[in-house]
DNA sequence: TGTACATCAGTGAACGCGCGTTCACTGATGTAC
DNA sequence: TGTACATCAGTGAACGCGCGTTCACTGATGTAC
Protein backbone atom coordinates (compact mmCIF):
# COMPACT_ATOMS: atom_id res chain seq x y z
CA UNK A 1 0.00 0.00 0.00
CA UNK A 2 2.07 3.11 -1.24
CA UNK A 3 0.09 6.34 -1.15
CA UNK A 4 -1.10 6.44 -4.43
CA UNK A 5 -3.70 3.61 -3.47
CA UNK A 6 -5.21 5.91 -0.68
CA UNK A 7 -8.95 6.40 -1.32
CA UNK A 8 -9.02 9.67 -2.13
CA UNK A 9 -12.91 11.56 -1.19
CA UNK A 10 -13.92 14.20 -3.68
CA UNK A 11 -17.34 15.87 -3.77
CA UNK A 12 -17.18 15.57 -7.45
CA UNK A 13 -19.83 13.37 -7.70
CA UNK A 14 -20.19 14.25 -11.60
CA UNK A 15 -17.23 12.41 -12.30
CA UNK A 16 -18.72 8.97 -10.51
CA UNK A 17 -21.90 9.32 -11.97
CA UNK A 18 -19.89 9.16 -14.75
CA UNK A 19 -17.73 6.08 -14.40
CA UNK A 20 -21.35 4.66 -13.82
CA UNK A 21 -22.91 5.38 -17.16
CA UNK A 22 -20.09 4.33 -18.47
CA UNK A 23 -19.37 0.65 -16.85
CA UNK A 24 -23.31 0.38 -16.81
CA UNK A 25 -23.64 0.57 -20.19
CA UNK A 26 -20.52 -1.53 -21.13
CA UNK A 27 -22.15 -4.89 -19.04
CA UNK A 28 -26.14 -3.81 -20.45
CA UNK A 29 -24.15 -4.04 -23.72
CA UNK A 30 -22.20 -6.95 -22.87
CA UNK A 31 -25.29 -8.89 -21.34
CA UNK A 32 -28.41 -7.53 -20.92
CA UNK A 33 -30.38 -5.53 -18.37
CA UNK A 34 -31.70 -8.51 -16.64
CA UNK A 35 -28.47 -9.98 -16.34
CA UNK A 36 -26.55 -6.85 -14.71
CA UNK A 37 -27.05 -6.61 -11.56
CA UNK A 38 -26.42 -3.64 -9.26
CA UNK A 39 -23.80 -4.98 -7.31
CA UNK A 40 -22.07 -5.94 -10.92
CA UNK A 41 -21.94 -1.97 -11.74
CA UNK A 42 -20.85 -1.33 -8.79
CA UNK A 43 -18.02 -3.51 -8.56
CA UNK A 44 -16.82 -2.44 -11.99
CA UNK A 45 -17.33 1.12 -10.75
CA UNK A 46 -15.63 0.57 -7.62
CA UNK A 47 -17.85 1.18 -5.29
CA UNK A 48 -20.67 -0.26 -2.73
CA UNK A 49 -23.45 -0.99 -4.46
CA UNK A 50 -25.64 2.07 -1.94
CA UNK A 51 -23.50 4.44 -3.44
CA UNK A 52 -25.26 4.24 -6.93
CA UNK A 53 -28.30 5.46 -5.25
CA UNK A 54 -26.63 8.93 -4.90
CA UNK A 55 -26.28 9.45 -8.77
CA UNK A 56 -29.37 7.17 -10.00
CA UNK A 57 -32.50 7.05 -8.34
CA UNK A 58 -33.32 3.09 -9.67
CA UNK A 59 -31.50 0.36 -11.54
CA UNK A 60 -34.31 1.05 -14.60
CA UNK A 61 -33.01 5.09 -13.96
CA UNK A 62 -29.81 3.85 -15.00
CA UNK A 63 -30.69 2.06 -18.11
CA UNK A 64 -33.42 4.79 -19.02
CA UNK A 65 -30.95 7.49 -18.91
CA UNK A 66 -28.05 6.06 -21.60
CA UNK A 67 -30.65 4.96 -23.69
CA UNK A 68 -32.29 8.46 -23.45
CA UNK A 69 -28.78 10.15 -24.17
CA UNK A 70 -27.50 7.64 -26.68
CA UNK A 71 -30.49 7.69 -28.58
CA UNK A 72 -31.63 11.24 -28.95
CA UNK A 73 -28.06 11.61 -29.83
CA UNK A 74 -28.54 9.36 -32.87
CA UNK A 75 -31.46 10.79 -33.86
CA UNK A 76 -30.45 14.44 -33.97
CA UNK A 77 -27.33 13.08 -35.54
CA UNK A 78 -29.68 11.73 -38.77
CA UNK A 79 -31.58 14.59 -38.14
CA UNK A 80 -28.62 16.84 -38.91
CA UNK A 81 -27.22 14.97 -41.68
CA UNK A 82 -30.84 14.95 -43.20
CA UNK A 83 -30.88 18.52 -43.41
CA UNK A 84 -27.21 19.00 -44.58
CA UNK A 85 -27.66 16.58 -47.76
CA UNK A 86 -28.17 18.14 -51.54
CA UNK A 87 -30.08 15.20 -52.18
CA UNK A 88 -31.36 11.73 -51.22
CA UNK A 89 -28.24 9.15 -52.25
CA UNK A 90 -26.42 12.00 -50.45
CA UNK A 91 -28.68 11.01 -47.63
CA UNK A 92 -28.27 7.37 -48.00
CA UNK A 93 -24.24 7.63 -48.23
CA UNK A 94 -24.04 9.69 -45.12
CA UNK A 95 -26.56 7.33 -42.80
CA UNK A 96 -24.99 4.11 -43.73
CA UNK A 97 -21.28 6.03 -42.90
CA UNK A 98 -22.76 7.03 -39.68
CA UNK A 99 -24.31 3.23 -38.84
CA UNK A 100 -21.28 2.07 -39.33
CA UNK A 101 -18.83 4.45 -37.36
CA UNK A 102 -21.60 3.78 -34.46
CA UNK A 103 -20.79 0.25 -34.66
CA UNK A 104 -17.19 0.21 -35.24
CA UNK A 105 -16.59 3.13 -32.78
CA UNK A 106 -18.72 2.62 -30.26
CA UNK A 107 -19.56 -0.95 -30.35
CA UNK A 108 -21.12 -0.73 -26.43
CA UNK A 109 -23.16 2.10 -27.66
CA UNK A 110 -24.76 0.05 -30.81
CA UNK A 111 -25.28 -3.23 -28.91
CA UNK A 112 -26.71 -1.49 -25.93
CA UNK A 113 -29.30 0.31 -27.92
CA UNK A 114 -30.04 -2.71 -30.23
CA UNK A 115 -30.59 -5.18 -27.30
CA UNK A 116 -32.34 -2.64 -25.00
CA UNK A 117 -34.77 -0.75 -27.88
CA UNK A 118 -38.21 -2.40 -27.09
CA UNK A 119 -37.84 -1.83 -23.46
CA UNK A 120 -37.58 2.25 -24.41
CA UNK A 121 -38.89 2.95 -27.12
CA UNK A 122 -42.25 3.50 -26.03
CA UNK A 123 -41.71 5.96 -23.58
CA UNK A 124 -39.71 7.72 -26.85
CA UNK A 125 -41.46 10.86 -28.25
CA UNK A 126 -41.24 12.08 -31.70
CA UNK A 127 -39.05 14.26 -30.78
CA UNK A 128 -35.43 13.18 -31.33
CA UNK A 129 -36.62 9.57 -32.43
CA UNK A 130 -34.85 7.80 -34.76
CA UNK A 131 -37.27 6.43 -37.28
CA UNK A 132 -39.52 9.80 -36.99
CA UNK A 133 -36.02 10.85 -38.37
CA UNK A 134 -35.96 8.47 -41.22
CA UNK A 135 -39.21 8.49 -42.28
CA UNK A 136 -38.92 12.60 -42.63
CA UNK A 137 -35.91 11.74 -44.99
CA UNK A 138 -37.92 9.22 -47.07
CA UNK A 139 -40.92 11.30 -47.21
CA UNK A 140 -39.08 14.21 -48.67
CA UNK A 141 -37.76 12.07 -51.21
CA UNK A 142 -40.93 11.03 -52.34
CA UNK A 143 -41.88 14.36 -52.87
CA UNK A 144 -39.12 15.41 -54.44
CA UNK A 145 -39.59 11.99 -56.91
CA UNK A 146 -36.05 10.59 -55.91
CA UNK A 147 -37.42 7.81 -54.14
CA UNK A 148 -39.55 4.90 -56.14
CA UNK A 149 -41.16 3.43 -53.00
CA UNK A 150 -43.98 5.37 -52.49
CA UNK A 151 -45.04 4.12 -48.52
CA UNK A 152 -42.19 6.47 -46.34
CA UNK A 153 -42.71 4.40 -43.41
CA UNK A 154 -41.78 1.08 -45.56
CA UNK A 155 -39.07 2.24 -47.17
CA UNK A 156 -38.02 3.64 -43.78
CA UNK A 157 -37.46 -0.21 -42.05
CA UNK A 158 -36.25 -1.20 -45.28
CA UNK A 159 -33.13 0.48 -45.29
CA UNK A 160 -32.90 0.74 -41.68
CA UNK A 161 -32.90 -3.07 -41.43
CA UNK A 162 -30.31 -3.39 -44.55
CA UNK A 163 -27.91 -1.22 -42.81
CA UNK A 164 -28.54 -2.64 -38.85
CA UNK A 165 -28.64 -6.43 -39.73
CA UNK A 166 -25.15 -6.42 -41.23
CA UNK A 167 -23.76 -4.63 -38.16
CA UNK A 168 -25.68 -7.74 -36.11
CA UNK A 169 -23.84 -10.38 -38.23
CA UNK A 170 -20.83 -8.41 -36.93
CA UNK A 171 -21.77 -8.49 -33.22
CA UNK A 172 -22.15 -12.31 -33.25
CA UNK A 173 -19.21 -12.89 -35.40
CA UNK A 174 -21.21 -13.98 -38.52
CA UNK A 175 -19.27 -11.04 -40.51
CA UNK A 176 -15.72 -10.31 -40.16
CA UNK A 177 -15.38 -6.49 -38.75
CA UNK A 178 -15.01 -3.70 -38.90
CA UNK A 179 -18.12 -2.81 -40.53
CA UNK A 180 -16.43 -0.09 -42.35
CA UNK A 181 -15.24 -2.02 -45.23
CA UNK A 182 -18.52 -3.24 -45.92
CA UNK A 183 -20.18 0.18 -46.40
CA UNK A 184 -19.50 0.66 -49.51
CA UNK A 185 -21.56 -2.66 -50.69
CA UNK A 186 -24.38 -2.02 -47.76
CA UNK A 187 -24.63 1.56 -49.21
CA UNK A 188 -24.77 0.58 -52.96
CA UNK A 189 -27.30 -2.14 -52.27
CA UNK A 190 -29.46 0.10 -50.07
CA UNK A 191 -29.49 2.78 -52.86
CA UNK A 192 -30.88 -0.29 -55.66
CA UNK A 193 -32.91 -1.09 -53.12
CA UNK A 194 -34.85 2.67 -52.62
CA UNK A 195 -35.43 2.72 -56.61
CA UNK A 196 -33.43 5.94 -56.87
CA UNK A 197 -34.48 8.53 -59.80
CA UNK A 198 -32.67 11.64 -60.22
CA UNK A 199 -34.59 14.69 -58.65
CA UNK A 200 -36.45 15.87 -61.86
CA UNK B 1 -70.76 -25.82 -9.90
CA UNK B 2 -72.47 -28.78 -12.29
CA UNK B 3 -70.63 -31.92 -13.67
CA UNK B 4 -69.08 -29.96 -16.86
CA UNK B 5 -67.09 -28.12 -14.18
CA UNK B 6 -65.86 -30.97 -12.57
CA UNK B 7 -62.10 -31.32 -12.95
CA UNK B 8 -60.95 -34.41 -15.00
CA UNK B 9 -57.45 -35.96 -14.46
CA UNK B 10 -56.26 -37.30 -17.51
CA UNK B 11 -52.94 -39.46 -17.89
CA UNK B 12 -52.39 -37.61 -20.67
CA UNK B 13 -49.57 -35.61 -20.01
CA UNK B 14 -49.23 -34.87 -23.60
CA UNK B 15 -52.05 -32.02 -24.15
CA UNK B 16 -51.01 -30.25 -20.96
CA UNK B 17 -47.31 -30.30 -22.56
CA UNK B 18 -48.39 -28.50 -25.53
CA UNK B 19 -50.78 -26.17 -23.37
CA UNK B 20 -47.54 -24.91 -21.47
CA UNK B 21 -45.80 -25.25 -24.82
CA UNK B 22 -48.60 -22.60 -26.68
CA UNK B 23 -49.40 -20.32 -23.14
CA UNK B 24 -45.39 -19.82 -22.30
CA UNK B 25 -44.76 -19.05 -26.08
CA UNK B 26 -47.64 -16.25 -25.73
CA UNK B 27 -46.53 -14.76 -22.66
CA UNK B 28 -42.41 -14.93 -23.76
CA UNK B 29 -43.50 -13.51 -26.93
CA UNK B 30 -45.40 -10.88 -25.26
CA UNK B 31 -43.67 -9.66 -22.05
CA UNK B 32 -39.76 -11.27 -23.08
CA UNK B 33 -38.65 -14.24 -20.98
CA UNK B 34 -37.37 -12.61 -17.98
CA UNK B 35 -40.82 -10.56 -17.39
CA UNK B 36 -42.59 -13.86 -17.59
CA UNK B 37 -42.77 -15.67 -14.11
CA UNK B 38 -43.39 -19.25 -13.96
CA UNK B 39 -47.09 -18.52 -12.12
CA UNK B 40 -47.89 -16.14 -15.43
CA UNK B 41 -47.31 -19.52 -17.42
CA UNK B 42 -49.26 -22.28 -14.54
CA UNK B 43 -51.74 -19.35 -14.62
CA UNK B 44 -52.18 -19.18 -18.14
CA UNK B 45 -52.73 -22.63 -18.21
CA UNK B 46 -54.90 -23.47 -15.43
CA UNK B 47 -52.43 -25.73 -12.98
CA UNK B 48 -50.30 -24.78 -10.52
CA UNK B 49 -46.91 -23.86 -10.41
CA UNK B 50 -45.38 -27.49 -9.51
CA UNK B 51 -47.44 -28.88 -12.17
CA UNK B 52 -44.83 -27.64 -14.49
CA UNK B 53 -42.16 -29.31 -13.67
CA UNK B 54 -43.66 -32.81 -14.61
CA UNK B 55 -43.75 -31.85 -18.04
CA UNK B 56 -40.34 -29.56 -18.23
CA UNK B 57 -37.22 -29.13 -16.03
CA UNK B 58 -36.93 -25.49 -15.40
CA UNK B 59 -37.88 -22.16 -16.71
CA UNK B 60 -34.92 -22.46 -18.83
CA UNK B 61 -36.00 -25.70 -20.55
CA UNK B 62 -39.43 -24.81 -21.31
CA UNK B 63 -37.49 -21.63 -23.32
CA UNK B 64 -35.21 -23.95 -25.11
CA UNK B 65 -37.79 -26.22 -25.96
CA UNK B 66 -39.93 -23.67 -27.74
CA UNK B 67 -36.79 -21.75 -29.56
CA UNK B 68 -35.34 -25.17 -30.83
CA UNK B 69 -38.70 -26.22 -32.18
CA UNK B 70 -39.91 -23.17 -34.15
CA UNK B 71 -36.46 -22.12 -35.13
CA UNK B 72 -35.53 -24.95 -36.43
CA UNK B 73 -38.82 -25.43 -38.22
CA UNK B 74 -38.07 -21.86 -40.14
CA UNK B 75 -34.58 -23.01 -40.63
CA UNK B 76 -35.72 -26.34 -42.61
CA UNK B 77 -38.58 -24.52 -44.14
CA UNK B 78 -35.71 -22.09 -45.86
CA UNK B 79 -33.82 -24.87 -46.70
CA UNK B 80 -36.54 -26.55 -48.39
CA UNK B 81 -38.20 -23.37 -50.42
CA UNK B 82 -34.25 -23.46 -51.64
CA UNK B 83 -33.64 -26.25 -52.65
CA UNK B 84 -37.21 -26.42 -55.04
CA UNK B 85 -36.43 -22.96 -56.45
CA UNK B 86 -35.80 -22.82 -59.90
CA UNK B 87 -33.60 -19.75 -59.64
CA UNK B 88 -32.74 -17.28 -56.64
CA UNK B 89 -34.92 -14.75 -58.00
CA UNK B 90 -37.78 -16.98 -57.17
CA UNK B 91 -36.01 -18.16 -53.98
CA UNK B 92 -36.16 -14.47 -52.91
CA UNK B 93 -39.73 -14.24 -53.60
CA UNK B 94 -40.67 -17.40 -51.28
CA UNK B 95 -38.36 -16.18 -49.03
CA UNK B 96 -40.18 -13.25 -48.07
CA UNK B 97 -43.47 -14.97 -49.01
CA UNK B 98 -42.25 -17.55 -45.93
CA UNK B 99 -41.30 -14.40 -43.58
CA UNK B 100 -44.28 -12.82 -43.92
CA UNK B 101 -46.37 -15.50 -43.70
CA UNK B 102 -44.60 -16.74 -40.98
CA UNK B 103 -45.64 -12.92 -39.04
CA UNK B 104 -49.16 -12.71 -40.03
CA UNK B 105 -50.45 -16.22 -39.21
CA UNK B 106 -48.55 -16.48 -35.80
CA UNK B 107 -46.67 -13.59 -34.88
CA UNK B 108 -46.23 -15.31 -31.23
CA UNK B 109 -43.77 -17.01 -33.07
CA UNK B 110 -42.13 -14.30 -34.99
CA UNK B 111 -42.09 -11.89 -31.83
CA UNK B 112 -40.71 -14.96 -29.57
CA UNK B 113 -37.58 -15.57 -32.28
CA UNK B 114 -37.50 -11.72 -32.30
CA UNK B 115 -36.88 -11.41 -28.92
CA UNK B 116 -35.09 -13.99 -27.97
CA UNK B 117 -33.03 -15.22 -30.52
CA UNK B 118 -29.26 -13.42 -28.84
CA UNK B 119 -30.05 -16.01 -26.15
CA UNK B 120 -30.58 -19.18 -27.77
CA UNK B 121 -28.45 -18.50 -30.96
CA UNK B 122 -25.19 -19.64 -29.67
CA UNK B 123 -27.03 -23.21 -28.89
CA UNK B 124 -28.21 -23.17 -32.33
CA UNK B 125 -25.51 -25.56 -34.83
CA UNK B 126 -24.90 -25.04 -38.39
CA UNK B 127 -27.66 -28.07 -38.98
CA UNK B 128 -31.55 -26.36 -39.18
CA UNK B 129 -29.72 -22.78 -38.41
CA UNK B 130 -31.44 -19.78 -40.36
CA UNK B 131 -28.70 -17.95 -41.51
CA UNK B 132 -26.78 -20.73 -42.43
CA UNK B 133 -29.33 -21.59 -45.00
CA UNK B 134 -29.48 -18.17 -45.93
CA UNK B 135 -25.83 -18.12 -46.90
CA UNK B 136 -26.04 -21.27 -48.32
CA UNK B 137 -28.97 -19.95 -51.07
CA UNK B 138 -26.58 -16.70 -51.47
CA UNK B 139 -23.46 -18.92 -52.19
CA UNK B 140 -25.45 -20.88 -54.67
CA UNK B 141 -26.76 -17.47 -56.44
CA UNK B 142 -23.10 -16.27 -56.61
CA UNK B 143 -22.01 -19.37 -58.00
CA UNK B 144 -24.13 -19.66 -60.82
CA UNK B 145 -23.85 -15.63 -61.41
CA UNK B 146 -26.95 -14.74 -61.03
CA UNK B 147 -26.29 -12.39 -57.23
CA UNK B 148 -24.39 -9.24 -58.34
CA UNK B 149 -22.87 -9.12 -54.37
CA UNK B 150 -19.98 -11.39 -53.93
CA UNK B 151 -19.72 -11.36 -50.05
CA UNK B 152 -22.63 -14.28 -49.52
CA UNK B 153 -22.62 -13.45 -45.92
CA UNK B 154 -22.93 -9.53 -46.29
CA UNK B 155 -25.86 -10.51 -48.73
CA UNK B 156 -27.82 -12.65 -46.56
CA UNK B 157 -27.58 -10.11 -43.81
CA UNK B 158 -28.33 -7.16 -46.23
CA UNK B 159 -31.41 -9.37 -47.67
CA UNK B 160 -32.47 -10.57 -44.23
CA UNK B 161 -32.30 -7.01 -42.78
CA UNK B 162 -34.31 -5.83 -45.05
CA UNK B 163 -37.11 -8.61 -44.77
CA UNK B 164 -37.09 -8.69 -41.14
CA UNK B 165 -37.26 -4.67 -40.23
CA UNK B 166 -40.86 -4.11 -41.70
CA UNK B 167 -42.18 -6.78 -39.51
CA UNK B 168 -40.48 -4.97 -36.85
CA UNK B 169 -41.95 -1.99 -37.50
CA UNK B 170 -45.28 -3.88 -37.69
CA UNK B 171 -45.07 -5.69 -34.14
CA UNK B 172 -44.89 -2.27 -32.50
CA UNK B 173 -47.08 -0.57 -34.66
CA UNK B 174 -45.19 1.76 -36.88
CA UNK B 175 -46.18 0.34 -39.93
CA UNK B 176 -49.88 -1.28 -40.36
CA UNK B 177 -50.39 -4.49 -40.88
CA UNK B 178 -50.98 -7.50 -42.13
CA UNK B 179 -47.37 -6.96 -43.64
CA UNK B 180 -48.30 -9.65 -46.28
CA UNK B 181 -49.83 -6.08 -47.88
CA UNK B 182 -46.48 -4.99 -48.05
CA UNK B 183 -44.77 -8.19 -49.70
CA UNK B 184 -44.49 -7.06 -53.39
CA UNK B 185 -42.82 -4.11 -52.76
CA UNK B 186 -40.63 -5.76 -50.10
CA UNK B 187 -39.45 -8.44 -52.43
CA UNK B 188 -39.02 -6.09 -55.09
CA UNK B 189 -36.38 -3.79 -53.09
CA UNK B 190 -34.79 -7.20 -52.13
CA UNK B 191 -34.34 -8.10 -55.69
CA UNK B 192 -32.83 -4.70 -56.99
CA UNK B 193 -30.60 -4.94 -53.63
CA UNK B 194 -29.27 -8.13 -54.56
CA UNK B 195 -28.49 -7.05 -58.20
CA UNK B 196 -30.19 -9.70 -59.75
CA UNK B 197 -28.63 -11.01 -62.89
CA UNK B 198 -30.23 -13.38 -65.22
CA UNK B 199 -29.10 -17.16 -64.86
CA UNK B 200 -25.96 -17.67 -67.51
C1' DT C 1 -64.65 -59.84 -13.21
C1' DG C 2 -62.47 -58.38 -8.86
C1' DT C 3 -58.65 -57.00 -6.29
C1' DA C 4 -54.03 -55.25 -5.14
C1' DC C 5 -50.63 -52.54 -6.61
C1' DA C 6 -47.94 -49.23 -9.60
C1' DT C 7 -47.92 -45.15 -12.10
C1' DC C 8 -49.08 -40.72 -13.32
C1' DA C 9 -50.64 -35.70 -13.34
C1' DG C 10 -51.44 -32.44 -10.36
C1' DT C 11 -51.55 -29.81 -5.56
C1' DG C 12 -50.37 -26.55 -1.76
C1' DA C 13 -47.06 -25.20 1.13
C1' DA C 14 -42.60 -24.23 1.95
C1' DC C 15 -37.71 -23.21 0.94
C1' DG C 16 -33.57 -20.68 -0.07
C1' DC C 17 -31.46 -17.43 -2.82
C1' DG C 18 -30.39 -13.25 -5.05
C1' DC C 19 -32.06 -9.17 -6.08
C1' DG C 20 -32.95 -4.00 -5.73
C1' DT C 21 -33.26 -0.89 -2.23
C1' DT C 22 -32.95 1.48 2.40
C1' DC C 23 -30.82 3.04 6.51
C1' DA C 24 -27.93 5.01 10.00
C1' DC C 25 -23.54 6.29 9.95
C1' DT C 26 -18.66 8.14 8.64
C1' DG C 27 -15.36 11.30 7.45
C1' DA C 28 -13.69 14.51 4.19
C1' DT C 29 -14.72 18.86 2.00
C1' DG C 30 -16.83 23.29 1.56
C1' DT C 31 -18.71 27.58 3.75
C1' DA C 32 -20.26 31.43 6.92
C1' DC C 33 -18.71 34.51 10.07
C1' DT D 1 -7.06 32.90 9.88
C1' DG D 2 -9.75 29.92 12.97
C1' DT D 3 -13.84 27.67 14.25
C1' DA D 4 -18.50 25.69 13.97
C1' DC D 5 -21.56 23.85 11.11
C1' DA D 6 -23.66 22.02 6.71
C1' DT D 7 -23.17 19.23 2.84
C1' DC D 8 -21.71 15.58 0.21
C1' DA D 9 -19.98 10.92 -1.53
C1' DG D 10 -19.51 6.74 0.04
C1' DT D 11 -20.02 2.46 3.38
C1' DG D 12 -21.64 -1.98 5.42
C1' DA D 13 -25.30 -4.25 7.04
C1' DA D 14 -29.81 -5.32 6.77
C1' DC D 15 -34.46 -5.72 4.74
C1' DG D 16 -38.33 -7.53 2.23
C1' DC D 17 -39.92 -9.38 -1.82
C1' DG D 18 -40.53 -12.34 -5.63
C1' DC D 19 -38.61 -15.74 -7.90
C1' DG D 20 -37.60 -20.68 -9.46
C1' DT D 21 -37.73 -24.90 -7.47
C1' DT D 22 -38.64 -28.88 -4.23
C1' DC D 23 -41.31 -31.87 -1.41
C1' DA D 24 -44.61 -34.95 0.60
C1' DC D 25 -48.90 -35.99 -0.57
C1' DT D 26 -53.52 -37.06 -3.19
C1' DG D 27 -56.52 -39.38 -5.99
C1' DA D 28 -57.60 -41.03 -10.45
C1' DT D 29 -56.14 -44.22 -13.98
C1' DG D 30 -53.89 -48.23 -15.77
C1' DT D 31 -52.27 -53.10 -15.17
C1' DA D 32 -51.15 -57.92 -13.55
C1' DC D 33 -53.11 -61.89 -12.01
Amino acid sequence: MNETTVKKRSRNGQATRERIFREALHLFAKKGFEATSIKDIAGAVGVADAALYRHFSSKDDIASAIFSFHYANLARSIAVLASQSENFAVALRQLVTLLCDLFDDTPDVFAFILLNQHDHLRFVGDEDNVVTALVGIMQRAIDSGELGIDNAILAASIALGAAIQPAVFCLYGRLPGPLGQHRDTIEAAIARAMNLHGAP
